[in-house]
DNA sequence: CAAGACTCCTGACGGC
DNA sequence: TGCCGTCAGGAGTCTT
């Protein structure tokens, strides 16, 4: 579920709650969830850790962990929520699906539920070893129209899933890709050495504005599932122009809305405004 | 290298 | 009401 503007919704929520706070213990109720180290040193490394920082890298959610008692050096505690993970902070140490349960020192907790089980946790000193390789942040100065145009004419890929592979571009998801791809105009079976320059221009700026506006809104909600760590619905959801709607008209030219299935993933477009 | 199938999981929803 | 198939915002692995 959660894509980049939700990653970055929930960073921000918590890192107001978190910053400060310490660790005093981890309970793992799912151990699949712990992805690395072994449960024991995940524990043992947990322990007594302060949370000194809290930042996003694509899809992940980066804690910054200071202190502790066995060993002093800095650590990172790594989250992904994959599909339907979410991290509560409160009083209640076992929310519904809770998988790891962490008490903080203000004898609240921090409490990483996840229905589908898919998301994971990790811990370890450097986000490379925690996290597979990462293409550059869509909204950082590493990213814009000249590295996607050369970038794109290096490969030779569908442009959906190409824009889904997160060692390419780290981030976007099935709703964004979706998004930007209407609004630059470009069909997502084109194949990526056949995007002009001008045309890759204007992919890169639909990509940003389509995550920066996301953000603003605090990412989409359209079921019971994703919301802010204060449990909040994100609001930009209302602004689809293509997820989910398909057989509905075309906000631009009122042509009926196609949806077709890429990679194993619901993909939607306009036919007319994105011609293969 | 590219693309598709299959897997990990649970729950909601539509059809009968 | 109950059962079954289908689908879901992610991503890793394996095969073709």
């Amino acid at each position: 579920m959660p894509e980049l503007p939700e990653v970055e919704t929930v960073v921000r929520q918590l890192r107001e709650q978190l910053v400060g706070r310490r660790v005093e213990s981890a309970k793992v109720l799912w151990e699949r969830t712990v992805a690395r180290p072994s449960l024991a040193a995940f524990r043992r490394g947990i322990r007594g850790r302060e949370i000194s920082g809290l930042r996003r890298r694509a899809k992940y959610i980066v804690f910054e962990l200071d202190g502790g008692e066995a060993s002093p050096g800095g650590r990172l505690l790594v989250g992904h929520l994959r599909m339907t993970g979410r991290f509560f902070v409160g009083d209640d140490p076992e929310p519904r699906a809770t998988r790891v349960s962490f008490r903080l020192d203000d004898g609240r907790f921090l409490a990483f539920a996840d229905i589908r089980k898919f998301g994971r946790l990790a811990l370890g000193p450097r986000l490379d070893a925690l996290t597979p390789p990462l293409g550059p942040e869509p909204l950082s100065d590493d990213f814009d129209g000249e590295w996607l145009a050369t970038a794109l004419r290096a490969r030779r890929r569908q442009l959906k899933p190409l824009l889904l592979d997160q060692s390419f571009l780290a981030g976007l998801g099935n709703i964004y890709v979706d998004e930007a791809l209407h609004l630059a105009g470009l069909h997502p079976l084109r194949s990526s050495d056949r995007v002009s320059k001008p045309r890759a221009r204007r992919l890169a700026e639909s990509i940003q504005a389509v995550l920066r506006r996301a953000i603003e809104l605090q990412g989409s909600s359209f079921d019971t599932f994703y919301r802010t760590p204060e449990g909040q619905p994100g609001n930009y959801q209302h602004e689809f122009q293509v997820y989910g709607r398909h057989g509905k008209p075309c906000r631009s030219c009122g042509k009926p809305l196609r949806r077709i299935v890429v990679g194993q993933r619901g993909t939607h477009y306009c036919p007319r405004c994105q011609r293969a």
